[in-house]
DNA sequence: GCCAACGTTGGC
DNA sequence: GCCAACGTTGGC
């Protein structure tokens, strides 16, 4: 089981929206290092879903529920996609200004490569986002 | 293969 | 709106 972020400009696809469609292929991603990291994504894997830009904040939490396959919207074939579905909201949405000020998450990509779209989380990192979050292992479970 | 110029992402 | 950090393109 690995742990995951994703993340997605609410003015171009917000949680609300993915909260509405429940299963929503995650295509558009054109970079080589966040296509290594969808590729690594396994049925089951869990996935923060951080709104970037506007928000900057985790909102959500996605399971993925198709692993890697041809994106759809690429017409040239060469990038691929995998399929999250909504497991819940977390109820306290963690800013990027509060996981700045937490020693121990000073490591994650989130922060140390703020470019980067689709990133692994540690498990311990992920046990303390969700704390953070006040997400509670009930609301993960399938 | 190097590097300058340009484009994009995303935080501030 | 600005800019840092990348990524990409194209001339040499």
């Amino acid at each position: 089981m690995n742990y995951w972020l994703i993340k997605s400009e609410p003015d171009a696809y917000s949680w609300q929206e993915q909260l509405k469609n429940n299963i929503e292929p995650w295509t558009g991603i054109r970079n080589h290092q966040a296509k290594k990291n969808l590729q690594s994504m396994k049925i089951g894997d869990l996935a923060f879903f951080y709104h970037s830009n506007v928000g900057k904040e985790i909102v959500g939490i996605v399971r993925i529920v198709k692993e890697y396959y041809p994106d759809p919207t690429d017409p040239d074939h060469k990038w691929s996609c995998v399929d999250v579905q909504t497991v819940c909201s977390v109820p306290v949405p963690i800013t990027l200004k509060q996981i700045k000020t937490i020693p121990e998450l000073q490591e994650i990509s989130l922060i140390k490569q703020s470019r980067l779209s689709v990133m692994p989380i540690t498990a311990e990192h992920w046990q303390l986002l969700c704390q953070l979050g006040q997400v509670s292992s009930h609301d993960i479970e399938k």
